[in-house]
DNA sequence: ATTCCAGATATGTGATCACAAATTGCTGCC
DNA sequence: GGCAGCAATTTGTGATCACATATCTGGAAT
């Protein structure tokens, strides 16, 4: 896919550029904790890897720069943003706040097919966890979340709550499988789906905010002391990783 | 600044790119209300109108893209967002729950020097009330809040309130200079101010939750009925208005 | 052996070109 | 006079090139 074919002839079919594509790509990474905090990317490596031009990578990395995900250092180099434990809590404030928010709304406007298909995540989520599959799980656990949000109708809420989830993705690549973590998090989410099934608002808030608050408490062990968690995640030079 | 100057020598004083200073330039212009809702752009427009190549701009317009200043249409025309009623609705509820989040906690970490600063873009704000000039009264209004929502400390935070500020930017240009407004909205903010003086949270909470109600509904009034406002804002068919 | 400097390479940024799709504008026909 | 159809222009997208600067590599001097 390098030669400079002028375009696969989709006509019409797919209204998506490759940069947006690209885009897909790469968020969905980040969330999923592909990249580690502090990781140095570049986007002739990253075009590379993805068989595109640099083009697109990089008006798909100003979207992701704009969301926050990716910075430019002073000296234009590139790299996943590393969050601090403040920003880490301010994350977590705003997440209980936004949440909070959709849950309540999603819960007044349930309906039967949302109960099965909630049900069906939920149960999808179950396994990943009594496999101890931790990426499993954090993939099912984005896409429980935000199939409930999506119930409450409001995109544009939705969009800034992603836009956290971005945040703390690459986060998620310090944790180690954590059994204790991952059962209180699963009696989080089964308190979310009841009150849910009982259209219960306030009950839906309180649990979404107890199942924040559980895995900042998770993501903050492990942030605040910086020296351990860095060395692993960031061996002292890496020359030039994406394989995306 | 049309030629093919390599660069302005500036070393390294300003690492600033020019894609960085389009994107801050068109960002102002929305929340300040220089374009309007459903207006359409074109990205070699916008560059000749900045003085530039259209690659910066394109650079820019990704980032406003991801912010959802701007929509690329299915056609991938560009245009600036259109919010509707229910969105502004969405859009104003999170406001609530995220400022009303930066309000409590800047009242618990304000000081003296504080003090001065937010009485000063008070009285400010005062002024351009007084002499009913709205584009003074929205500019100045923008920076008594950021200035207030920086003390509380949580730039991830303010960012995301920022991104909600560029959605309802272009909504502005729609509204007449309505002097009742205005004087509901400045007396939300002398509460916003004299909760803060008493380091008050829950007050300011509530305060700037009046303020940000009392601007919706200012919107919503003319946003649901689209008839009269559109044919004003959108005024037929215009012709690749820049002027940025 | 360590340090420091110069050449070489890598990398982000801006400009320009090519191209496909869509919009526009004009012309002729009914 | 109104409208359909075709040509010309517009416009977003992707690719490639140029350039300035940062980073890296290698070797020489102490």
């Amino acid at each position: 896919m390098k030669d400079t074919k002028p375009l696969p002839p989709l006509p019409s079919v797919a209204r998506d550029s490759m940069a947006d594509q690209v885009y897909r790509h790469l968020r969905d990474g980040v969330m999923a904790g592909r990249f580690a905090p502090g990781q140095r990317l570049t986007i002739r490596g990253l075009a590379e890897a993805l068989g595109s031009s640099p083009m697109p990578v990089r008006e798909a990395l100003r979207r992701l720069q704009a969301e926050g995900a990716f910075e430019f250092s002073d000296t234009a180099r590139l790299s996943v943003v590393q969050l601090s434990g403040p920003q880490l809590r301010d994350v977590r404030d705003a997440r209980v706040a936004l949440e909070g928010l959709l849950a309540e709304r999603a819960a007044s406007r349930m309906t039967g097919v949302d109960d099965a298909e909630i049900t069906q995540l939920y149960d999808r989520l179950q396994v990943a966890a009594d496999a101890l599959d931790v990426p499993g799980y954090l993939s099912a656990n984005f896409v429980f979340h935000r199939r409930i949000y999506e119930i409450a109708q409001a995109p544009i809420i939705l969009g800034a709550v992603e836009n956290f989830w971005v945040l703390i993705g690459p986060c998620f690549v310090l944790v180690a499988p954590d059994a204790t973590h991952l059962r209180r998090s699963m009696d989080a989410h089964r308190r979310i789906v009841d009150a849910l099934m009982h259209r219960d608002g306030p009950a839906a808030r309180a649990a979404v905010t107890d199942d924040i608050m559980q895995a900042a408490n998770c993501l903050s062990r492990v942030i605040d002391k910086p020296e351990k968690a860095r060395s692993v995640a960031a061996p002292k030079r890496r020359r030039r990783d994406v394989s995306a």
